[in-house]
DNA sequence: GTCTATAACGTGATAGAC
DNA sequence: GTCTATCACGTTATAGAC
């Protein structure tokens, strides 16, 4: 018993998977419509663009980060647990296929994308660093993580620890990752 | 007095500064044939297909990482000065531009990209680690750095910091990446 | 909501003259 | 070493039938 969207969900889950593992400029229409046995024409009445696809693609990430960070909030609380379930999040999607941050695709692809893209792009990447800063600082407060200076400085640079080291993985092997997130967590007082 | 490779040096030149703008598949010949003033046949003279000249912009960063290290080695040979080079130059290069790191560009791109691009990726991402490793390891032993963990996990730890924060910055603004910086000084216990 | 058909253009690439 | 000319194909996108 298929909704009304079904088709419509079907390509914005296969267009995520293409922009994560080809970045924005790597996949077409055709790359979506064949797997899915429909036509070019059926995409273009979903999203009548492609800005409208990869804004729709965006948001989806701003939408699974919102409902993951509120997950870490629930279970427990404990800004240990959040950080944790955040890092688990980016082991298995990496192991799984290899699949890296979205906001390290876009920024790549940054200049070449219509920019209403940009724009959402911006706000995920903003949203993401607020809501690891406050982990990060409630943790420091609570005794469970040790680092010096602002807490947004912190965040920016787990972050981007994450997500540099997965697309070194993709070039290195996936160890080089296991590795950086054990010397993230030394770097915490953590180990 | 131009040599005879003039043109060869001058699309080397402009496709890297397109590389590192727009990603592999965010620029085509005609964006290097037309502010050049020649023509796409005078590109494929030189590079008969996109694959090769690819190659030539990876080599090329590859000598470039080369030709720099060994800069840092010969100042001092003080494994202070040379990771500070390094980040100097990823600053400088940023704030140019925007320029980030081509190894994250590869890596986004990376199963877009012909084979033998992919395997160059693979020894300039080998050869990065494998010197960034050298420099912490005696700076420890020197008493300059200071982590825990074996320094090949912390050369790759900074590596992505410097690498994620550079691209976070395209999208966060700049202040973001000499955040990172600041922070990854702190965590190396020079701060 | 999906189709056929087609438009308009850009792409990487090649042959052969100069 | 660069040119003109051309190819075969893929791209996003639209109009209109069903």
């Amino acid at each position: 018993m298929r909704s009304r969207t079904d088709t419509r969900s079907k390509i914005v889950e296969l267009a995520q998977q293409l922009l994560l593992e080809r970045g924005y400029n790597g996949f077409s229409y055709q790359d979506i419509s064949k797997p899915l046995g429909v036509k070019n024409a059926a995409i273009h009445y979903h999203f009548p663009t492609k800005e409208d696809l990869g804004v729709a693609l965006i948001n989806e990430f701003r939408e699974i980060l919102h409902t993951r960070t509120t997950d870490f909030m629930q279970s427990g609380g404990n800004p240990v647990n959040q950080l944790e379930g955040y890092i688990g999040f980016i082991l298995d999607s990496f192991k799984r296929d290899k699949t890296i941050c979205p906001m390290g695709i876009l920024a790549v692809d940054l200049f070449t994308l219509p920019e209403k893209m940009q724009i959402h792009a911006q706000l995920l990447v903003n949203e993401m660093i607020r809501w690891l800063t406050r982990v990060l600082d409630a943790g420091r407060d609570a005794g469970l993580f040790f680092f010096n200076g602002p807490a947004v400085d912190k965040a920016v640079a787990v972050k981007s620890v994450l997500q540099g080291a997965a697309q070194l993985a993709r070039l290195n092997g996936a160890g080089i990752l296991d590795n950086a997130v054990v010397q993230l967590r030394r770097d915490l007082g953590r180990a």
